[in-house]
RNA sequence: GGAGGGGUUCCCGAGCGGUCAAAGGGGGCAGACUGUAAAUCUGUUGGCUCAGCCUUCGAAGGUUCGAAUCCUUCCCCCUCCA
């Protein structure tokens, strides 16, 4: 077994908050696998890079040799867990869980030790709980110290609603912690107090309290908001390799080195490395770029990394139309299709208007050319590359 | 149960009888520039058969030549009192 020493050391890499170390010393000391926990609300089917940075954690766990709990949260799913919303979460249906979480373990091994992994769900436990039992577990924590979560807090000082079942969210992810006898539990640092639920309730049930760790949230590509699915700035870990690249390279130079800081396996020493020649004046697309190729490297190999390089230069630095676009055929009555038509058809807008909108703006190019004439036809049997931005693109053909 | 405040376009938020497809900000998109899908600046941001028309301001009715704006009922949220 890795000395402790090491242990905590790698442990500690990256993360926010580690409770307590000298209780997970002593857990380690004991020499066995320990059960590491962490929960995941199945909202959002797709993983992004954000969940990755936990999930890499855990895989560093399975490295050391422990067992992770992989908990899909599907009872509590249908509750909606309210940290960090600024408004009531509509439930999901029991169907609508049972198929996020399917996805959610197909694409989670992608990083994790599949042997070394035990997929829970809560509702293994929390379908047996009766109302009596439900009634229990809320009467051992009170309104006033619910209110005292940040979330919960801000919402009721902003005068916003919070319903009743939302304090039961905090209740059952502690109380799976009991359930799943946890050493440590793995969360996000919005997560804290839920994860601090979690060592109240099994001191309750006379169980050692779990370890908490806390790992920073990754921004989303605003630099903004925590990234997150519904909010449109993730990068998704199943994405084609020309879009994790391109996003990634959309990021700002600043918000860069957090992306770096949070999800890059490279050395510590590397990473301050290139800090130092960016200071000295070195162009931080370089960086961007190799930061970029390890990230799609990771999960589509680095033949696809080279390839959205090569790409991603040709279509940005030299404006080159790519190799392989859509190919869309559109049937025409008449005369022909007038070309805010053709161009919404292709899904290359959004709408007739969205068209018109991009032709006055000078967005559209045809074969190359740009055009901006909106009362252009497209006679039947023209084929053409169409382009709108420098994103969108469709070989269109008017049959 | 009582009293009061509120629900506006993707989000926040102004508007309170016509000049409202609805100020301003955010976000998105496009253009310019560039070192990149960075930064910065500019434009744009409901839909359509697009110099016109249609739908939108919690829901449904009503008043009016005309309603996001007035009235009625209903749904939802918040505050204070009980």
């Amino acid at each position: 077994m890795t000395p402790i020493d090491r242990q905590i050391e790698i442990i500690r890499r990256g993360c926010d908050e580690l409770l307590r170390e000298a209780e997970l010393r002593e857990k380690l000391a004991a020499g066995r696998p320990l059960r590491i926990k962490a929960g995941f609300d199945p909202t959002a089917p797709d993983l992004h890079i954000g969940h990755t940075v936990l999930i890499n954690k855990l895989r560093q766990f399975q490295e050391l040799g422990h067992h992770v709990l992989f908990l899909i949260g599907d009872f509590t799913g249908m509750i909606g867990d309210p940290t960090g919303k600024n408004a009531t979460r509509p439930p999901l249906t029991r169907e609508e869980v049972a198929r996020n979480a399917q996805t959610y373990t197909e694409q989670v091994f992608r990083i994790l030790d599949r042997e070394r992994t035990e997929v829970v769900f809560n509702s293994t436990w929390m379908d047996r709980m009766t109302a009596v039992d439900m009634i229990r577990l809320a009467a051992s924590h009170t309104v006033a110290r619910m209110l005292e979560r940040d979330d919960f807090s801000k919402r009721y000082h902003g005068n916003q609603p919070i319903a009743i079942h939302e304090f039961l969210y905090p209740l059952v992810q502690g109380y799976d912690s009991v359930a799943l006898k946890a050493d440590v539990e793995l969360g996000g640092t919005d997560q804290k107090f839920n994860l601090l639920m979690g060592r109240e309730l099994q001191k309750h049930h006379g169980q050692a309290p779990q370890c908490i760790l806390t790992m920073p949230l990754l921004e989303g590509l605003d630099g903004v908001n925590k990234m997150s699915k519904s909010l449109g700035n993730y990068v998704g870990i199943q994405e084609p390799p020309n879009e994790i690249f391109g996003k990634l390279m959309s990021v700002s130079d600043e918000l860069m080195w957090r992306y770096i800081e949070l999800l890059s396996f490279e050395p510590l020493e590397t990473i301050r490395g290139w800090r130092d020649e960016v200071r000295a004046g070195r162009n931080p697309r370089d960086i961007k770029v190799a930061f970029a190729q390890e990230i799609v490297a990771r999960f589509h190999g680095a033949a696809a990394a080279a390839a959205a390089l090569t790409d991603f230069e040709a279509r940005f630095r030299r404006d080159e139309i790519p190799a392989d676009m859509p190919e869309v055929t559109l049937s025409a009555e008449g005369d022909g299709l007038s070309i805010a038509a053709v161009l919404k058809q292709a899904g290359l807008t959004a709408s007739t208007s969205d068209a018109l909108r991009m032709l006055a703006q000078g967005g559209v190019k045809m074969d190359g050319e740009k055009i901006g004439d909106k009362s252009l036809k497209l006679a039947r049997g023209a084929s053409v590359v169409l382009q709108v931005g420098k994103r969108k693109y469709a070989r269109v053909t008017v049959s």
